[in-house]
DNA sequence: AAATTATCTAGAATAGTTATAAATTAGGCC
DNA sequence: GGCCTAATTTATAACTATTCTAGATAATTT
């Protein structure tokens, strides 16, 4: 009847107690077939929408945060107003449309390969992103 | 005795009315060899400091806003946290230290050129901006 | 089933930022 | 210079996203 079990493997192999929320988070996180976007107040009001019990702010903000620890979700740095996160979580960039707010993934191969010429000793590169606002054409 | 009438200038070619506030914070920001990344509350921190009037908060968060409406300063994007601005306008990227928050410039040509393939009808490029995170060795 | 530990929850607290409305100041005009 | 208008500054309140707290609940271990 569900795939719930897919859920309760996904979060005890990462360490994470398999608790009802989690997997009514993980449904709608990752029960589809293409990745997709989203800010924390999003996922609240869909997840309000969706399910008799109520899940606190205060958990989803949790779970959100240890999946994102986990590697299950990306965060994407687009503007302080709030986060948004990504189910994607292969190495791709973006498009930020400041027109209508909208992001838009961008293929690892629909960029150019980027090399980073300056080395710094000591340190070593965590991530490359590449971020490219966009505008319409008015 | 000082090069207030430049800032004078600069100000009035961006239309905006060279007030003792907004000359104090050119000084700050521009008269300096060196281009600098900063946070408001670093350069309220810094204002209090140096400056006998106090300028308030509110009159930073607007001299700041205006002074990247009008192109003299850009925003960096690193964190939800605060809102990084850089006075160093020209195109170019950044290192972003994890370990130290530590922010570095990246000069256009020590990243290799960035082609975006991927087109989207309508739409126009705005900027493209990378962002490198980096954390110590350990 | 009892004990232990993690998790959940509502609500309070925090921090950065933005809005408000009254006081001040700059620039144009006489 | 003095007067007028509009822009700017100011302190403070309001707002919003996020984090913290501490008690209640649920999952796991014994």
């Amino acid at each position: 009847m569900s795939n719930n079990h897919i859920f309760v493997q996904k979060l005890r192999s990462s360490g994470l107690r398999p608790t009802k929320q989690r997997i009514e988070i993980c449904k709608f996180l990752f029960d589809r077939k293409n990745t997709f976007h989203f800010t924390i107040s999003h996922l609240n009001n869909v997840l309000r929408k969706n399910l008799r019990e109520k899940i606190s702010l205060a958990t989803i903000y949790n779970t959100i945060y240890a999946f994102k620890k986990k590697g299950h979700l990306k965060e994407i740095l687009i503007n302080r107003d709030k986060s948004y996160f990504d189910t994607n979580i292969s190495s791709h960039h973006h498009f930020f449309n400041e027109s209508t707010n909208e992001i838009i993934d961008l293929k690892d191969d629909e960029v150019s390969p980027i090399l980073i010429k300056k080395k710094i000793p000591g340190k070593k590169i965590k991530s490359v992103e590449v971020l490219v606002k966009i505008t319409n054409n008015s």
